[in-house]
DNA sequence: TGCAAATATATAACGTATTATATAACATTC
DNA sequence: GAATGTTATATAATACGTTATATATTTGCA
């Protein structure tokens, strides 16, 4: 077995951690919505999800909202474009800006999702690392063994009390 | 001014959100290096890192003390052979390994590392959230606002006392 | 009014991770 | 000891982020 130096530098690769524990939630977190049949990529959703909360929005408000890049976010508002779950227009006052909105099949799986999938995703996260607490080394030690024991498609909230 | 959606949803997007963190910590983190004017890049550390804790590592031993898959530690080992700080030789007894050490020049990077950068960075990041305690997404939502607030090349360790 | 600057989005080029697969070397088994 | 399976690394294809730059529209000012 070999040492795992991320881990034992601690802050010193506090970047690369953190990145590599999210990479890892977001692909189990895929599992989930994979075995819900949904045809959508985890990435996906917070745009989803900002423009059910705020209403259309344009690719520049949707990038802040989600906080990467414009052409990250241009980039997948034309996936969901294409997959037909957003639509969008020139913005009527000011033809630079696009207005993104959902289609009703968007608004649909926003639906389904916010009372299906999303509380599914939520609990079995809040299961891995609800009740931590302390320094965050130690949460992030125990979220990594926390995955490694229990998978996040086998949690649930099985927090009683 | 937009609302952080990622924020917003807590446990649903912490896949999303550590990422994104890490993202930005890793490259606040090149800033550092840039300005000591090393010719590395952040994540290429955790390997010389390895090899120099552990001795010659093999590509599959050093994509499991990294954290990556094969592939990975394919191509940054590579990379690292073109700048000369490490040395990739066939294992004596299975000609498919691939033991890889630090060169001269390697080693002269990590001792150096060791001594002026690492401890730098790690002092910098336990500024921003070495003291932080309690559950993950307030200390998450810490950690973003203390990098809005002052940039980790800018931090130190002040904590005094 | 007309032209320069600013703003919004799109596109291009790149970096670095992933999964899937190919190739080479070793191990096993009949 | 030749066929078969396993292991280690390399390569290809894909995903998704970034920075830099181009294009279109709007704004502001002489």
């Amino acid at each position: 077995m070999v040492e795992d130096v991320v881990r034992t530098l601690g802050f010193l690769c506090m970047g690369s951690r953190l990145r590599r524990i999210g990479e890892r939630l977001q692909s189990d977190t895929q599992q989930v919505i994979d075995e819900a049949g949904l045809g959508i990529q985890a990435g996906q959703y917070p745009f989803l999800a900002a423009i059910d909360r705020s209403g259309p929005l344009t690719i520049g408000e949707l990038a802040q909202a989600v906080g990467i890049t414009q052409p990250g976010a241009t980039r997948t508002i034309g996936q969901l474009l294409e997959l037909g779950f957003v639509d969008m227009q020139p913005a009527p006052d000011d033809q630079r800006r696009r207005l993104v909105s959902l289609t009703g099949k968007g608004q649909d799986l926003v639906d389904h999702s916010k009372m299906v999938i999303w509380p599914r995703i939520a609990a079995a996260v809040a299961d891995l690392c609800g009740d931590l607490d302390g320094p965050i080394l130690e949460q992030l030690a125990a979220i990594e063994d926390g995955l490694a024991a229990v998978p996040l498609v086998r949690r649930h909230a099985a927090r009683t009390g």
